[in-house]
DNA sequence: AATTATTTTTAGGCCAATCTAAAAATATAT
DNA sequence: ATATATTTTTAGATTGGCCTAAAAATAATT
């Protein structure tokens, strides 16, 4: 990974790929102008300026009105980028005791600490973490990102024993809420009611139970517990 | 420490506050323009700009043509900026096995990362170290230096056995010198003969003996070894 | 197809941080 | 004390990253 992306970016510029990178890993396809604008909450005419620029460094392929899409040595930048932002929220979790609702604010700081060297030894302090404190996958070194298979909480069958393994929303809230819920990675649910009006269910959370809303439940990743 | 000290500063002006605390730590007299163009490898044009801003934030009192000396809140800034590269030092070398003379590129990066609470949780991991691993002392979260009273190498007694507490030098060339010769912090010296020609020295490190240059000598910090 | 709405780009300016060259102040030497 | 050398400041320009307002291109409606 390393060796196809030395070059030196502002902070600035690195935010810029790593914005464009996380719209268009989705669908994989051209991001706007003004998708990247909301994202990076600057007006559209400075994205438009920034593009030129690193169009101009060859980090992504620029139309005029026709958006952008990352070149693959971009590509390679914003997932390194990715890669030391979950790798420094697994240190701050493990080994600072930070809640996962701290952690993100502080891994958008040190994401930009610039030494390989420094990611790697970080790496295998950490183990060789594959999934960061949310559960999102963390890339390898050369870039790679663990796979999983999973749905979403709303979508899994009756009865069937479920391991909590990620969450699809980040915010502060969301996540102080799911600690109060007693719902972290890991944990083990069981859907024992579906509820039409509301569309909540109740769910079986370790040894009691408890009622989830759909707006919680859309938000939780799961896999099929296979115990 | 941080309440007195609660403003966004961009890492530029951080960096300057750091040069111009080092360069006045010794003596406590004003620091003049060229000598922080120097250490900031600058412009004495860029100086004169930036002592102007950090005036008028309060950072420092500056007087045309008379150099400047850090304010309170100067002081406490770059005490903590200090504390934050140590520590990270620290970090570096203790948990993930960096070599002495490699971690002071990063810790400049790192020191500017900005969140009290993580440099708390990481002096706690680090199980509150008062030195970092080039022997420099690490204040304290309220900015207190932690005192010692060392020597250098070159003015010991003879006979006397000695332990290395630090270095004066921090070059990556004489680091790895030190490798070298088998010294490092906590290593026991005893000086067995000094020769005047050229103020080399020939000492006992650990169970063999070894010739040290004048050059070399000089910026080693010992202590009296009370054992 | 023509009008209207939306998106995107351009134009022009601002601020922080840098530079070089010239002017002004201070220090040193004769 | 006067001349010379050094230090420091000012002046003016440049660059990255941002802004608002206006123009241009594209998309959506009628
Ligand atoms: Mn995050
Ligand atoms: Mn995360
Ligand atoms: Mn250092
Ligand atoms: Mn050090």
């Amino acid at each position: 990974m390393y060796n196809a992306c030395r070059m030196k970016l502002s902070i600035t510029e690195e935010n810029y790929l790593k914005a464009i990178f996380k719209l268009s890993e989705r669908d994989n396809k051209a991001v706007s102008t003004n998708a990247i604008a909301r994202q990076m909450q600057t007006s559209a005419a400075s994205v438009t300026d920034m593009l030129k620029r690193l169009s101009e460094k060859k980090l992504l392929k620029y139309t005029k009105y026709k958006g952008v899409t990352l070149s693959e040595k971009g590509g390679k930048l914003s997932t390194n980028l990715v890669r030391k932002h979950r790798l420094w929220e697994v240190f701050l979790v493990d080994k600072l005791n930070f809640r996962w609702d701290e952690v993100h604010e502080i891994a958008e700081q040190l994401e930009h600490i610039d030494s390989p060297d420094l990611v790697n030894r970080l790496d295998a302090f950490l183990n060789h973490p594959k999934f960061d404190p949310h559960g999102d996958p963390i890339p390898s070194a050369d870039g790679k990102f663990t796979l999983r298979s999973q749905q979403i909480l709303t979508e899994v069958d009756h009865k069937l024993p479920v391991l909590v393994v990620g969450v699809r929303e980040h915010s502060v809230a969301f996540l102080r809420h799911l600690d109060e819920l007693d719902i972290h990675l890991g944990q083990q649910l069981e859907i024992l009611e579906r509820y039409d009006y509301d569309d909540s269910i109740r769910v079986r959370v370790g040894d009691h139970q408890q009622m989830i809303s759909s707006k919680v439940a859309r938000n939780i990743f799961v896999k099929i517990n296979p115990s």
